[in-house]
DNA sequence: AATGAATGAGTGTTCATTCAT
DNA sequence: GATGAATGAACACTCATTCAT
């Protein structure tokens, strides 16, 4: 039971320094120095550098698309179930930074790896959405534009707290990016008036 | 005039191939021979490849940041110069989705050198939020939210569009992404109610 | 003789491993896989790989130098000692083509580590050459090419049947090898009349 | 046309190298520092250092097998196209010991990798023997058993110079090599009894 | 000015060997 | 005794950079 140790020594370390200099800019010495295991320790657990990123990547993505999934099984409601999937995302954020921002910088290179088969972050919002719109609570055009500015709305805020433009946990922040994403997505199903004219 | 022709193409292939795999995963030798020129043609026009990606990130980032200074210059009513600056975005996009992703990648890299005294696009809509908030149109209890807001609105429906979730050019799109953005920034200024409040 | 079993498995495991792949082919852990043992009891039966290899190479090769020397011992006469001595390496290929293939592809590397003091087939092959040419049953100008010839007959013909050319058991073919063998060692000691011709 | 030196000379320490302590005994460090070049030049000319050996192997195996076949064309009876083709394969051990020995060493590793349709030295000799069964001259029950007896005692005698048993140029004794083999293939033609008399 | 062969430090990975349990 | 996780030196290979031509 006391092997794990390792493991997720070498999860923390990699996890730390991906998040810091990004997958390549990494070195297997790195960060089997900074898990204080040997080189050759980081090979029992991972076959490659690649799939020891791989696999923090997915298991994380995928976790988290189960949890908005449960998320939408324990709320019924549109408005309640986006506070509390914009609340976990927050939640995220906040408990494991590094990991938020690694995901952040990996998913250009490893999302597309992601089966077509497996339940994301994104299907989950997307299937709320699309039940949303079902039930009548929200009207829109266009779903996966609404989709994105949710996301953009929660991850954009993410990014900024990464680059020390907003400061202090996240989850305190919850309700007004839910209230946000709300009128975002509540205007995307009225008629465009009051916009651009240029004279 | 004449020899820049070569640095273009440089430019080009570089910009083309870092987009799709990043700035680690392309060589010296596959830009050079994307851009049809030999690898030492490559450092006659920059130092080294680090400044290759730098100079296209900073010249790109620096570039636009100018724009929406333009903007913001030429547009006095927020809603106008917002939807402007969401224009401008969404074209920036169209015309050049190669530079738009490889922005989008390298961003996390290459940000942090930003010397503090430029003037980026992110200063340009933070100042834009200001002005706002000082001529009373919009109520935002933390400036630098309303920012992320605008901007994640903005870029992950340009994410959206590079993983295949949205397509056709972005720029038709830009009237509803402002009307969004809008609603969102809107929204910070209000009580929050519906939602979590604290006693 | 309890200990053994597991010294013979992994004995066993190498020497099929080995003739597959050549020693530098192998891990250790496949031998130990293979064997059904640990890697760790490996190094109790022996020092190194380099050991094993060298155990199982020198034990078989002065093995069969010590069985040669029994036949010529048994044997008095050139040709039934040839017939013999043949008859012994078909019998050794048959009876573990695994060993006889390793033993042909380890030589090259092993050989020259056989001190020597020690009794190696070829010292018996060359040892009833000199007999026989003292017996004057033989005439060769150059015995150690005589011995070349012996071998070469009959190791070629294992090489070809590693290699397909040949099939089936080597010991039914131990006779006209050995007849192969006498009429070029006879030869040897003939004037290089342009060719051979038989009666 | 100077610049084939660098390869020459990569491929002149390979030889050498490979020849002495086998494919997997030698670095790659090595070979660059016997070439007097860099490590990262070998792979300007050769993929990898599996394709080096490769190259050096299939190239001296199959120009051999080209060259038993002009010997072929150009000598019609059986006794001249052995003995041309014996006295080549000395000439081939006299020119490059090493290249021979890596040939000798490198064939169970690489020889299955050879294509079928492939001409090599020992298809050569085989359909010299079959000419020569065809043509009436020599009487074989199995043809392969005469090619591998041809073969064994023509390379054994090359292992023993190898192996210093003996010394000296091989050319010297390619006539009384080439009337070995004859002998030796007459007699896989004569009814078994006992023993091979000369007359 | 332009080329592309050459460099060599750095990387991910393997594996014989050790040793705590 | 036996195990197999851990070690770390050694390896093949890559590639940004240099420089002779």
């Amino acid at each position: 039971m006391r092997s794990s140790g390792a493991k997720q020594l070498i999860e923390r370390a990699a996890t730390e320094l991906f998040a810091a200099r990004g997958i390549d800019g990494v070195s297997i010495a790195e960060i089997a120095a900074l898990a204080g295991v040997s080189q050759g320790a980081l090979y029992r657990h991972y076959a490659s550098k690649e799939e020891l990123a791989w696999s923090l990547f997915s298991t994380a993505y995928l976790r988290t698309g189960a949890e908005l999934d449960a998320i939408r099984a324990q709320q019924p409601a549109f408005p309640a179930r986006l506070a509390a999937m914009v609340a976990h995302f927050c939640a995220l954020h906040d408990n494991d930074p590094a990991l938020f921002r690694f995901m952040l910088i990996a998913q250009h290179g490893l999302l597309p790896r992601i089966g077509s088969g497996e339940r994301t972050p994104v299907d989950a919002v997307t299937d709320a959405v699309a039940d949303a719109i079902y039930a009548g609570e929200i009207v829109v055009a266009e779903p996966p534009v609404a989709v994105a500015v949710i996301f953009g709305i929660v991850l954009q805020t993410a990014v900024f707290h990464l680059y020390g433009r907003v400061s202090g946990p996240l989850s305190p922040r919850a309700a007004e990016l839910t209230s946000a994403a709300m009128a975002a997505v509540a205007s995307l199903g009225s008629p465009n008036r009051e916009t651009v004219r240029r004279d």
